[in-house]
RNA sequence: CGGGGUGUGGCGCAGCUUGGUAGCGCACUCGCUUUGGGAGCGAGGGGCCGUGGGUUCAAAUCCCGCCACCCCGACCA
């Protein structure tokens, strides 16, 4: 194929456009890749489409190789299955909803799980029919609370979505280690650098859960990777290695200290260590117990989809070594679907001395430790009296704990929860696929059965697998770009070569032929034949392009020689015009 | 939802303090020159100055309200 620059539908921005701050939003744009339509929206120009188009053929491709079978909903679904699934309600406001005339309610779909599983009950009876798997690529429309970074994160983007419906436990754990390798074969195709992580299943429900983060400095989400071992876990699904248990009897008796004006660990360390509590100097941040105040509000009832204020708001406390912070982010994975604050009502609950907190004695809250403080292990902490703290306070004799939870910050250096001696490290990472087992949240409330050999109803159970399209392009671009502009790999560039055309008539249509020539033999060629821009101009487009490489036909045309530039490495070398068709096809 | 910022031709911005009827660069059109690293000169086309109201002889500019968008934090492919 050969397009033309002189009338390829493209025009280039010499400046970065004002409300760009990623490398890919700004270069896509200033490229003439994409423009933004509405915030998070964006139109696909015809280089953008090329290569959108091409990242979905390789999904495509892999997708129909583990045999799964390509359908296609639409975009705008009726109200009902959703209230079937719940989710028209538990979704809340990141839902697009609308009406028709009648005033009946539809939806935009943020994602498919219930119109495939209505489909399958519908299509499908006979156990005989099992294992299927389905996939669509579709348009999903999510209301973001914030897009961002152009196509990182939109509003409506493109997402491929698989489903696979098993008879078996064993039947899921297969269909999702094929979906797993296919994954792992896009990607690498595809030339991003990524990792696999284990996850929380957020608001789709289910078990077993893996993420594929596309390393990048401006990706969302943050990862822990093992240095010695194989493990990587979201932070959010980081847990934690479990503190020694001890004797609890083993420890002196509770000794409560006068601590005026000690509200931060760094006051209380000081304090302990100028009072040489319990007989030590050595007090550090991490043998202190930190508690923290939150209110957890369950998700309830909504009748109109708009969210509401909903139940009681329940107080939490947080019990986690001094040197931690409480990290949000995992408390709220963690406490699922619940709502999870920082309580600051201190007025109403006269009970909680804040900064003096402790969770020994009799109290009158929910209390959840880090697992760090296990059975025996003694703290200093809060002694429930303003300016007073209490040393030798043991888990297991002065308090119990009603349960763990992860919720102290993951660090560099944290020790691995898997293997013995390995240290983690911290990433960023963009999410572009995630499989996981979601068993049967789904069939269960469609009433999805196969009839069994025996004449009775088999449960079927399901997995669900995506991959972020659009977004795909942008962490590419993302992962393949320097400060002159896009990189592509030769996988998803828009065009194999550019021929740039430098000179007069003559170059230009040497050029022409040249590029006809490239295209005859299956290359898809850009020729840069515009009359009365310059060659400098030309240059610096294509590098702005991208174009893996690059074909300069110029003053050397006399002697036969045209230039052949390497986008990537910027090597340049001379070669005879017919020897080009040789080396680029 | 909390914090910061911005709305002026397609893009990037100035003008606003001190009201006088809109300007610069890029892009676009025409002509001449130039021609391997974002060319020069000349001549052009294109703007409800986010929006509603107010003050005034006169508002991009001053006052009040509203809206939108962007960036940083809580959510997800």
């Amino acid at each position: 194929m050969l397009l033309r620059m002189s009338t390829l539908f493209l025009r280039t921005l010499r400046e970065d456009p004002a409300e760009a701050e990623v490398a890919s939003h700004r270069l896509l744009v200033r490229g003439g890749y994409i423009r933004r339509a509405a915030p998070g929206i964006y139109t696909w120009l015809p280089l953008g489409k090329r290569v959108l188009d091409t990242v979905t053929r390789v999904v495509r491709e892999e997708m129909l190789a583990i045999g799964a079978q390509e359908v296609s909903f639409p975009a705008l679904l009726p109200r009902e299955p959703y209230d079937v699934s719940r989710r028209w309600t538990e979704y809340g406001d990141d839902m697009f909803r609308l009406r028709d005339r009648r005033g009946a309610e539809y939806l935009l779909g943020p994602t498919h799980e219930e119109m495939f599983t209505a489909l399958v009950r519908d299509v499908y009876s006979s156990w005989r029919d099992y294992p299927v798997t389905l996939f669509q690529v579709q348009t999903k429309y999510r209301d973001e609370p914030r897009p961002r970074a152009g196509l990182l994160r939109g509003r409506e983007f493109l997402m491929k979505d698989s489903y696979s419906f098993d008879l078996s436990e064993d039947g899921l754990a297969e269909s999702y280690a094929r979906h797993r390798a296919a994954y792992q074969r896009i990607f690498d195709r595809l030339g991003v650098e990524y990792s696999i992580v284990t996850a929380t299943s957020g608001p789709m429900g289910g078990s077993a859960s893996e993420e594929f983060l596309a390393h990048t400095p401006v990706g969302e989400d943050t990862f822990a990777r093992c240095t010695s071992c194989g493990y990587a876990a979201n932070t959010e699904a980081v847990t934690t290695r479990p503190g020694e248990p001890g004797d609890p009897a083993a420890h002196p008796a509770i000794e409560v200290l006068d601590t005026p004006d000690t509200p931060t660990i760094e006051t209380l360390v000081e304090v302990l260590n100028a009072k040489r509590a319990a007989g030590r100097a050595d007090w550090r941040a991490g043998d202190t117990l930190k508690n923290v105040v939150l209110s957890v509000r369950r998700p309830g009832e909504q009748s109109s989809g708009r969210r509401q204020p909903v139940g009681e708001a329940e107080l939490l406390v947080i019990g986690v070594p001094g040197d931690r912070e409480v990290d949000l982010t995992r408390v709220a994975a963690a406490l699922h679907p619940a709502e999870v604050a920082l309580f600051d009502d201190f007025a109403s609950r006269p009970d909680l001395v804040r900064g003096y907190i402790g969770p020994q004695g009799e109290r009158r809250f929910r209390y959840l430790v880090d697992p760090r403080v296990a059975t025996g292990t003694a703290w200093a902490t809060g002694a429930n009296e303003p300016g007073r703290h209490a040393v030798n306070v043991v888990c297991g004799r002065d308090f119990v704990p009603d349960g763990t939870i992860e919720a102290a910050d993951v660090r560099a250096g944290d020790p691995c929860p898997r293997c013995s001696g390995g240290r983690l490290e911290i990433e960023r990472g963009a999410e572009i696929g995630h499989v996981f087992q979601l068993g049967r949240r789904y069939t269960d409330c469609f009433g999805l059965t196969a009839l069994g050999a025996d004449g009775k109803p088999v449960p079927v159970t399901m997995g669900s697998y995506g991959i972020g399209l659009s977004r795909l392009v942008a962490v590419i671009a993302e992962q393949h770009h320097d400060e002159r502009g896009l990189a592509w790999p030769a996988t998803v560039a828009p065009c194999d070569v550019e021929v740039i055309a430098v000179g007069s008539a003559g170059q230009r249509e040497a050029a022409l032929d040249l590029g006809g020539r490239l295209a005859a033999a299956g290359r898809v060629v850009l020729v840069d034949d515009r009359e009365s821009v310059s060659a400098g101009v030309k240059f610096t487009d294509a590098e702005l392009l991208g174009v893996p490489v690059a074909v300069v036909v110029g003053r050397r045309l006399a002697q036969g020689y045209v230039e052949v530039r390497d986008r990537r490495t910027g090597a340049r070398e001379d070669l005879p015009v017919d020897a080009v068709t040789e080396r680029l096809v």
